[in-house]
DNA sequence: TCACTAAAGTGTATATAGTACACATTTTAA
DNA sequence: TTAAAATGTGTACTATATACACTTTAGTGA
């Protein structure tokens, strides 16, 4: 018995990661092949993304698709927009690639975006027959179908996030250092910030909390590590009445 | 020549409107009649919503819904979440209502939520044949389908943003008083605030323009009134690390 | 026209948080 | 032993948030 796709409804996830510098997102290759020749006719990269079942919601499709990709179950994951644009698979490359499938698939297709946030860029990827890797986000350009697009709305949401509350500590190790995370907070919100300062800020969250534990194997004065808390921020999250000025 | 419906997508409008006192927001009655005896077999309320055309982006389904509804063009309307559990249609009165468009709308369908915040409550609707009018969102419960869950997903965000940026100047009459903006505030937020200290909050935000006008027909002292510069906000908009401890 | 009603409008003192800024400390590796 | 590299720390100043109560003004009706 096989599962029926739907044909008109995909769900696409903007996977990304933090590698201590730069913030990376998983794309996929999407190398198109002439049968007869042999010869490639276009390669390029798509986010992570797949149709969904008939009897599969949708939250469960975006986990399969990055369990299917990396693996990993229970990890973030938040939907932050649907795309539904007239023209978003009408691109040339985009209908050639489609053709190989027949009429699977729709020519007018809804996505709903998830992105997820991965404990770290160190994450064996195995997606059989298909190149998946890592790539810095401020250099990606030229996706497949409106994914510039769909990457970019992850990011404006991504960031609106940072900015507004405490999250992205599922980007970090489990265990570390306040310049890991404050390189995390540059790195999203493209800013740079005091030391001091960003500490200081820091210290007020309970919820990041210290550990007896020393950074090793650095040819420096080993830092302090520090672990993030889910029990004492829930417990102490309030919201705050601070639109801007 | 008729455009083709999507049986599986569909497009819900929460449609808000500030009448002075209470958020309210826009509900359709929805009374199935028996077509034998002509009784009444249920009645109850949900959102407004449509499927959409095969030809027809989202963002114009939300608009059409809402121009059908109000005849308003150029609202806000906003984007906020997307729906597709597989149950969220097969309550027994939810399935007893489809029955009666056969199989022009399947069992499965994915919604996709569009808020919309309305000038003021004075707006005449029309929805020929259907009963549609203004509930309070603090009293609405049980609404068909996923409904409740819809309004209550597209409250959070609207609080969300409430709390993070001025917004919700469209449920303003477009001259308004500093009290009248305190009481929408305080009826989103579900909050209340000090007169004088929002008053000085208000105060800094200079896309919030002083009139030269006064209320008049008021049996008290005449507020004076203010609006909203959406040319200033655009220009000293501003993001702010802001994240809570 | 006077007294009452109802909401508008206003200021200060205190506490908290944000910002700008520079140097000594600690470990490893050569 | 020294150099390299990143850690870790404090203070003065500014800006914003909070708590709090009385006077002013126009309309209404006796």
């Amino acid at each position: 018995m096989t599962r029926k796709l739907m044909n008109n409804l995909s769900v696409d996830c903007v996977v990304f990661g933090f590698d201590g510098e730069q913030l990376n997102v998983l794309l996929v290759e999407r190398t198109l092949i002439s049968p007869e020749t042999q010869e490639v006719i276009f390669s390029d990269l798509t986010l992570t993304g797949y149709h969904i079942y008939e009897d599969e919601d949708l939250d469960s499709a975006a986990a399969r698709i990055v369990k299917d990709l990396t693996g990993l179950e229970n990890i973030v994951l938040e939907q932050f927009y649907s795309f539904g644009a007239l023209d978003r698979l009408l691109h040339p490359n985009d209908q050639a690639w489609l053709e190989q499938f027949g009429d699977v698939f729709s020519n007018r297709v809804v996505t709903v975006g998830y992105y997820s946030l991965l404990p770290s860029t160190n994450v064996k990827i195995i997606l059989k027959g298909r190149n998946v890797s890592w790539y810095k986000v401020s250099e990606v350009k030229g996706l497949a179908y409106d994914h510039d697009h769909v990457l970019q709305k992850a990011l404006e949401h991504l960031r609106y996030k940072f900015w507004h509350e405490p999250i992205g500590f599922e980007l970090l190790p489990m265990k570390f250092t306040l310049s890991q995370m404050q390189k995390l907070y540059e790195a999203v919100l493209g800013t740079q910030f005091d030391k001091r300062n960003f500490r200081k800020k820091v210290s007020q969250m309970n919820y990041v909390v210290a550990l007896n534990e020393r950074q090793t194997g650095v040819a420096h004065k080993p830092a302090q590590l520090f672990m993030f808390s889910r029990d004492v921020y829930e417990k102490t999250r309030k919201e705050r009445f601070d639109f801007f000025v």
